[in-house]
This record gives C-alpha cells, sequence and structure tokens, in this order.
RNA sequence: GUGUCCGUAGCUCAGCUGGAUAGAGCAACGGCCUUCUAAGCCGUGGGUCGGGGGUUCGAAUCCCUUCGGGCACACCA
C-alpha cells in the first residue's frame, strides 16, 4: 500500500494544481514543528520565485482549496508560507486498519527484488571470536534481516579466513609439541582418526604461541611457511590436521554466533576458492588484464578521474603466492558462478575502504561481474572504549566476545533478580534476552560507519535509550494483552478505533510511519534508522499508556480499539527487533 | 605529503536531498505509584552546531577557507 507521506502529498498536489500552480511543489513532510501541526508543506515558499508572488499568497490559495479535504482536518497557511497540516482521526485510523490487515503492515515488494550475497562476521579460524568482531556480525545480521524482510532474496555468508600462513602456525606448534602425532608422519597411508587431537580451547592458545614464536624466530617462521604451502599444495596430514581445525572452530563458532543470534547460510571460506585461483590468474594475463609489476601481479585500476592514487591491485605476491585480494577476487568469481547475485555487500573495518576499491574495480575490469551486479561496500567505524581509544580490557588486552556476552548476562541477570522475583532458569533466559537488546541496540543505533564508544554500563542501562527500554515497553504491552486474555478476551480480528486524545493520536501517528522508515532503511542500508523508529515509537506508546487505562475501560467497544492499538503497536515493535536481530521476553 | 571521514549541551549521540524556537538519552534538580510492570511518565536548567567567509528570502545542513582529530596510502587482512 501506499505510504501515508505519499497519500498526504497527493491530497496537497491536487490542490496546488487546482490553484495554477506546480504539481510538484506540494510534497509533503512530518512536521519539524510538532507544537504547530502533525505534517508541513513548504512548498510554497518554493514556488513563489517561479510564480513572482509572495509564499503566503499560495499557501492561503492552496489552503482554500483543502476546506473540505477528507484527509485534511486542519490547513492553516502561516508566515512566510508555511502550511500547517492536522489530518483526520479517521483518516489515520483507516490507513492503520489496512496496515493492519496487509501483510507486512503494507509494505511494499521492491520494484526490482535483488538477489543478494551479504558477506559479513569477518571470523578467522583458529582464532577465537573478539570484541573486535561484534560490529561485522551484529550489523551485517541486521542488513541481512532488513532486506529479506523488504522482499529480497538474502544469502549470508561467513567467508571464514582459514587459509592462509595462520593456519601453518597453528599446525607448526601443534608438531613441535606432539611430533608423534600421525598426521606428521609422511609415510603413513592409513586412515585419519576422526577425533580432532586437540579441543577449542587448546587450538585458541597455538596460534598467539605460535605467532609470537614466529616474530622473533626467523628458522619458525620459515617452517610455518613450508607447513603452509604443503597444507595448501595438498599434503594428505597437514590437509588432514587443517580439516580438524576447521571442524572444531567452526562448531565452536557456530556457538559463539548462535549466542548472538547470528546465522549464516553460508559457512564458506577462502580454501573454497583455493582451486579456481590458478584458471583465475591464467584467466587475468591471457586477456592481458594482468601484468608483472616490481615482481608482483597486478591489475592496474587507476581511473582518469581520481583525484587520489590508486595503486593497482596485487593479484600474486613477488613470492607467486596468492594474498587477500586473489581469494576475494576468486569468491567474486565462485558466487557469480554458483549464486549469480545482483548484488554483493561487505561488512569490514572502515580502514579497508581503499582496498575494496581495488578489488571491486579489478572485479569490473576483469569482467568476473556483470556490468549490473553491484558491489557495495559497507565500513564500519571501530569501536572504542570510553577513553576514544580502541576498546581494551581493563589490562590492556583483548577482550574475547564470549566473555563480553557473558559477562553483560551476568550483569542483567543480577539487575533482573534484583527487582523481581523469578524463577532462576526464566530468569537465566530473560537476562540473555536483554544483554543481547543492550549490546545490539547499542552497536545499531550508532551509524555503522562512525566510530562509537562502547559504553557496556551505558548500554546495559534500564533508562533511557536503549535496548533494555525497548523490550520493557514490549513487556508492557504483552501484559495487558495477557490480562485481556485471562479475562476471557479474544485479541484476533479487533478493529480499531478513531483516537481520542493527543497521546493517542500520536501514537498512531508513530505506527503509519512504519513502511517509510522500513523502506528507508532498506535502501539505505541504514539499521540505525529503525532503533531510532521504535524509540520514538516506544516513546509514544509510553506516553499513551500513562494516561489511558485500557482494562479498565468501561465502554466495551473502546476497550477492544484499543487492544487492537495495542497488538498493532506489539506486533511493529517486535518485527522491527526482529529485523535489528533480537526479541523479546514475556516478563522482565 | 596525498586522499578521506569526523568536529552539535558536561558526557554519548540524532538531525545533514536547505525551512519556523537545533532534538534525544545520560548526568543535575523538582514532581507523579491504594489503580494495566515507576526498567515508566511529567517538568526545570544546560548550545555563538570548531572558527571565518560565501550562495540563499532562509544554512547545523550546500560551496570555499582555516584550525583540531581519526583513518588509509601495493607484496597484511
Amino acid at each position: 500500500m501506499k505510504k501515508i507521506l505519499e497519500l498526504i502529498s497527493e491530497e496537497m498536489q491536487e490542490a496546488f494544481e487546482k490553484a495554477g500552480y506546480e504539481k510538484t511543489l506540494g510534497r509533503v513532510t512530518i512536521s519539524n514543528r510538532p507544537d504547530l501541526c502533525e505534517y508541513q508543506c513548504n512548498g510554497a515558499m518554493a514556488g513563489a520565485k517561479q510564480y513572482k508572488k509572495a509564499p503566503i499568497m499560495i499557501a492561503n490559495e492552496v489552503a482554500a482549496n483543502l476546506s473540505d479535504s477528507k484527509v485534511f482536518a486542519n490547513v492553516e497557511a502561516v508566515m512566510p508560507g508555511f502550511l500547517n497540516l492536522k489530518v483526520k482521526e479517521s483518516f489515520l485510523t483507516s490507513y492503520l486498519q489496512e496496515m493492519n490487515d496487509t501483510d507486512k503492515f503494507g509494505l511494499e515488494k521492491p520494484h526490482k527484488p535483488m538477489k543478494v550475497v551479504v558477506d559479513y562476521g569477518g571470523a578467522n579460524i583458529a582464532k577465537p571470536l573478539h570484541v573486535g568482531h561484534i560490529r561485522s556480525a551484529v550489523i551485517g545480521e541486521s542488513v541481512k534481516r532488513i532486506l529479506r524482510y523488504c522482499g529480497h532474496e538474502v544469502i549470508g555468508d561467513v567467508h571464514l579466513g582459514d587459509w592462509g600462513l595462520q593456519m601453518g602456525l597453528v599446525i607448526t606448534e601443534l608438531k613441535e609439541r606432539q611430533p608423534d602425532l600421525v598426521y606428521f608422519d609422511e609415510s603413513y597411508e592409513g586412515e585419519y582418526p576422526t577425533e580432532a587431537p586437540f579441543t577449542i580451547s587448546e587450538l585458541e592458545e597455538l596460534y598467539p604461541t605460535a605467532s609470537k614464536k614466529s616474530k622473533e624466530d626467523a628458522e619458525y617462521k620459515a617452517k610455518a611457511m613450508d607447513v603452509t604451502f604443503k597444507m595448501q599444495s595438498g599434503v594428505r596430514g597437514y590437509r588432514a590436521v587443517w580439516k580438524h581445525i576447521l571442524n572444531v572452530s567452526v562448531a565452536d563458532l557456530k556457538k559463539n554466533y548462535g549466542s548472538l543470534n547470528v546465522d549464516f547460510d553460508l559457512w564458506k571460506g577462502e580454501s573454497d576458492v583455493h582451486d579456481l585461483i590458478p584458471s583465475m590468474v591464467k584467466y587475468m594475463k591471457d586477456n592481458g588484464y594482468a601484468h608483472e609489476s616490481e615482481g608482483a601481479l597486478v591489475v592496474d585500476v587507476k581511473e582518469d578521474t581520481d583525484t587520489k592514487e590508486i595503486p593497482p591491485c596485487m593479484i600474486l605476491k613477488s613470492d607467486g603466492a596468492a594474498l587477500y585480494n586473489t581469494t576475494d577476487l576468486a569468491t567474486i568469481m565462485d558466487r557469480m558462478e554458483n549464486i549469480g547475485p545482483d548484488k554483493i555487500i561487505y561488512l569490514t573495518d572502515k580502514r579497508q575502504e581503499l582496498y575494496f576499491e581495488q578489488v571491486f574495480r579489478c572485479a569490473r575490469k576483469t569482467k568476473l561481474v556483470k556490468p549490473e551486479t553491484e558491489l557495495k561496500w559497507i565500513g564500519f567505524g571501530t569501536m572504542n572504549g570510553k577513553d576514544g581509544k580502541p576498546f581494551k580490557t581493563r589490562d590492556g588486552g583483548v577482550m574475547r566476545l564470549e566473555v563480553l556476552i557473558k559477562e553483560t548476562t551476568d550483569e542483567m541477570y543480577r539487575k533482573i533478580t534484583e527487582n523481581h522475583d523469578l524463577p532462576k532458569e526464566e530468569a537465566e533466559e530473560t537476562a540473555k534476552l536483554i544483554a543481547l537488546s543492550a549490546l545490539k541496540y547499542g552497536d545499531l543505533s550508532n551509524q555503522a560507519s562512525k566510530d562509537y564508544i562502547f559504553d557496556i554500563e551505558r548500554f546495559t542501562s534500564f533508562e533511557g535509550d536503549t535496548g533494555p527500554y525497548i523490550l520493557y515497553t514490549i513487556v508492557r504491552i504483552k501484559s495487558i494483552l495477557n490480562k485481556y486474555k485471562e479475562q476471557g478476551g479474544d485479541i484476533a480480528g479487533l478493529k480499531l478505533m478513531d483516537a481520542q486524545n493527543a497521546s493517542e493520536k500520536d501514537l498512531m501517528m508513530q505506527l503509519v510511519g512504519f513502511n517509510t522508515v522500513m523502506e528507508s532503511a532498506c535502501e539505505e542500508v541504514a539499521p540505525h534508522k529503525i532503533c531510532a523508529y521504535i524509540y520514538d515509537l516506544a516513546n509514544a506508546f509510553n506516553r499513551f499508556y500513562h494516561e489511558t487505562k485500557i482494562l479498565s475501560e468501561e465502554n466495551e467497544e473502546r476497550k477492544s480499539g484499543l487492544i487492537a492499538l495495542l497488538v498493532l503497536t506489539k506486533n511493529v515493535l517486535e518485527t522491527c527487533i526482529d529485523v535489528l536481530g533480537f526479541s523479546a521476553p514475556d516478563r522482565m
């Protein structure tokens, strides 16, 4: 269905036309002076020059054409030429009723539904997730859900870092410690054990140790590079260990992403495109795209319009080895072949901007993608501590994601059990939900591209513009609806009624904005707009709640109208937090 | 050095396809629970939108300039 602003604008445009002015001047926006009006139109001022007339005269003429409008309860022309608008309660109610009765609250399907791959998460096997991974996971998950909700086909891919030197390092360290393992016996020809020779916690300790050693010991590093090479070229034993590392890591990653309510459709990694690299390189050479420069194989991606220096995109290092560019390009090739997306979205730290510019240009120039395939990179800002510097633990280390989630959850558990008596099990579950809302809302409510201060005390606070506040609002509604049902009421199929006071009308006006907000959040890939919307909606609801008695309402028709409004509010809020990637408990 | 992003209340952030008196939250202060969850609601104080110029009837928003900060600038990812 049409957006409310479209309907209102159409009405206004008609009035402009009727008065002899250009239609397009009748664009209506939400009022920025809610004390004066609900919606406003500034077209009279915009058209003043064109028609050589005082804006207020135009506004007056237009207003005169709207005196018996079905949409507007009040149209007022004020100096210097604003058109201040109030809509009729009945108009709002009928719009809202239609929203309520339409799939996805009347959100229209996209003109051109796309198949989209979202590449997010940024996980590296053999290295545990740390707080730095939270943004890619949380924003990416939300982007995926928003696009999906809006009618696109979306495939989320974690795109694991599972093929580089880090793997060689881990295997080398394992070999140092347990040289007798069959994997390292080159004459061994039998089957390898199905059980991994290490646990996840042992594995997590191997990498930092190996990494440290390789920086201090050149010989050790040489060994690791040799192991990496052998693993990549398919030496059985090394490949078997690699497989163990992959399995153990992925199981752990799934658990951790699961606790963040993040899930991927594909668990592909760099290793999956390893076999494609030789043919891709050959293709680039044969077609004259790639040439040698300082010993490396590169593709020039400069353009005449550049205002800055864009270095060439490197395909192979001077030692002939592949690098991140190589696997990323091969992955694009693979995706085009096997998925055929209209669009690929990448979520990474914003420091990788230039890198992705190079890769995208290279992919285009070498025709790895179709001209109409859209490659989009979304860079997010750094998560800083309260000191404004990259977030660190108290002792200056990197905090594990698991630890962050657990500490937040514990804090929530403490807070909810302090105020209320809840069964232990329910309290634990609830604490998890609230903690997740705190972390995710805290992140998503900021514009993704900006750095933000990660202030755990603020996010877990139950006051103000936070995830818990949103959940609390939903819980309040659920509580009333449950009581209504206990009293024998049925919440299905109720009809909305016209607003009877300002706070009720305000709530309804917030609700009608849903499709507008969802659509712009989708187009602009901006989850923070949904956060801002539900915060306003929750505020509007809480004001309404404060001054409206619902269950004790004696007029049954009005009561059921109020219940219908509550149901709709709850459904809209829950839809929004679902696309943000969290959910609300029944009680808290 | 080149490029790029940012600078809005004490703090954290919205607003930026130009519109009326620049908005929230936190923090401070003051009200509101015998009544649907007070994790709430209502109110008070707090701002030369980094500085300067320009375009415009009108600028936090667009342009130029300047200061301050972040980040990036081929064999890492």
